[in-house]
DNA sequence: GAGGCTCTGTGATAATTATCACTTACTGCC
DNA sequence: GGCAGTAAGTGATAATTATCACAGAGCCTC
C-alpha cells in the first residue's frame, strides 16, 4: 500500500494577511521594498499540516511556495505507485518544479507533502513571471532557486546510481533527524519505503539489521538514532 | 577500466570568427538582434571530435557553450571512477550545469563528452550574466535551459530509480540510434557499463540477451538495433 | 603470421534487492 | 478485555545485479 500519504490530507489551516513588517523582518536583504509591497499584497500566508500534500502529479500549479519555516518533502513518482524522494524544501526555499510549471503553464510531474506543520507564502503565477523582469532581486530568486534544486537532484541522483540500500538508509534517517532537530523521530517503515522506492520489508530488515549494530532503536512508528 | 574516455582526449579543431549572417541563419528568432552582434564579437565557434572531453568535475568553467549541431552527453561521476549518464545536449541546447557554475563561479560537478563530431559556440563567462539583465531573449533562454536540464534531470532519475537494467539498456541504444540517425552506432559495452553505472560484464550479458531475442545484432565496437 | 592490445563471452559464485505469505506486536476504541 | 486496524518481523525463495577469473575473438603492427 503506497497511498498512506494520501489519507492524511489534511485542509490547510490559518490563511491570513501579510503585513510589511512580518515580510520586511523575513526577507529583508532578500527581496527590495517594492517587491516586499507587491508581496504583501498578493501572497498568501499558509500554514499547513504535517503529511498535507500540497502537489499531485498532473494537478495544475497556480502558485509558487516560498517556505518561511518547516519542510516539504518532494517526492518523484512513478507510473505503477512507486516514489522516490527528491529533496527537501526548507526555510527560504522555493520550488523549481512549481517554477517551471508556472512559466510554462505545465502541469505537475512530482508530489510534494509537508514534512512537518510548514509556514508558507504562495505566489500567484501571474506574478512569477512579471516579478522575473520587473525586480532583479526576484531573477536572482529564481534562478538561485533553480541552482539549489540542480544541485540536489544531482545529489539526488549519486545516491541512487551509487549508493546501496543501507547506506542511502542511513543518510536519509541522518538527513530525518537533522530536519527535525532530534535523534529521535517519527516515521514508518513503509514511508521510508517509499522515499527510497523500495518494498516496506526491505526496509524493516535493513532497519534490524541498523539496530543490531547498535546505530538505530526501533519502536512503532519512530525511531531513535544512535 | 574507466578511463577509456580519458585517452580519447582529442584536441578541439577549427576556432574561427562568427559573422553576423552566419548567426542570424541559425538564431533567427530565438535572439535580438543586438545580442546576435555581441555574440558575434565574443563568442567562440568550436568544432569539437567525437570523444572529446569538453568538462571534468572540479574544473572551473569560463564559458557556457550553445550547442550547434551534434551532441554532447552528461555524466555524473562519482568519487570511485563510477558514472551515469544524465542526459543529452543537443541543437541549440545550452549546459545548465555551465550555466550554474559560471554565474556562481563554482566548479564543475559533472563530466561532458562530445558523442559525435560537435559544432558549438562557447560563450565567455561575464557575459553570460550581463546578458541575462541585458537581454530579454537571452534571459529567456537561460530559463529555458533551466527548464529543460532539470526535466533532463527527472527523466534521469526516473530511468534509476524505476526502471531495471535491461529496460534502461534498451532505452539507452534507442537514444543511441536516434542520435546517429541510424540503426547501426559504435559503441563498446565497456562504455555503456559507464553511462549505466554498472560493470561491463553486466552488459555482455544484457546485451546477449537482447540478442537472443533478435533485438539487436553485435559485433566487435558496434550494436544494431533491430 | 606472431605478438600484443582491446573487446567480448562466460562459468562460478556472491551480494543485493524483491516478493510472497504469514505471524506477531502495538494502539485505539467500544 | 476483546476487536479492528495498522505497523513491524521474518522465513522462504526468486530475481537482479555484481565480482572474479579466465578464455577466445578481432584487429593492428611489425
Amino acid at each position: 500500500m503506497r497511498t498512506a500519504l494520501l489519507i492524511k490530507n489534511t485542509p490547510i489551516a490559518n490563511f491570513m494577511q501579510l503585513d510589511i513588517e512580518f515580510l520586511h523582518s523575513r526577507f529583508n536583504g532578500l527581496f527590495e521594498l517594492n517587491l516586499l509591497k507587491e508581496l504583501g499584497q498578493v501572497g498568501t500566508y499558509m500554514e499547513i499540516e504535517e503529511g498535507h500534500v500540497l502537489m499531485r502529479p498532473g494537478a495544475y500549479i497556480r502558485s509558487v511556495p516560498i517556505i518561511l519555516s518547516g519542510s516539504i518533502k518532494i517526492l518523484r513518482s512513478d507510473t505503477d505507485g512507486r516514489e522516490a524522494l527528491l529533496y527537501y524544501l526548507g526555510g527560504m526555499d522555493s520550488c523549481a518544479m512549481s517554477l517551471t510549471c508556472c512559466l510554462n503553464r505545465r502541469k505537475s510531474e512530482i508530489t510534494a507533502v509537508a514534512e512537518e506543520k510548514t509556514k508558507l507564502i504562495s505566489v500567484p503565477v501571474e506574478k512569477v513571471e512579471e516579478w522575473v523582469s520587473k525586480y532583479s532581486s526576484w531573477k536572482q530568486f529564481v534562478f538561485a532557486t533553480y541552482q539549489k534544486r540542480f544541485d540536489d537532484l544531482l545529489g539526488a541522483i549519486d545516491q541512487i546510481a551509487f549508493r546501496k540500500l543501507d547506506e542511502r538508509l542511513l543518510s536519509l534517517l541522518q538527513r530525518k533527524s537533522k530536519q527535525c532537530g532530534c535523534s529521535v523521530f517519527t516515521v514508518t517503515h513503509e514511508e521510508i519505503a517509499g522515499e527510497l522506492a523500495t518494498s516496506r520489508e526491505v526496509i524493516s530488515r535493513l532497519l534490524k539489521q541498523l539496530e543490531k549494530l547498535g546505530r538505530v532503536k526501533l519502536s512503532r512508528n519512530k525511531i531513535e538514532l544512535m
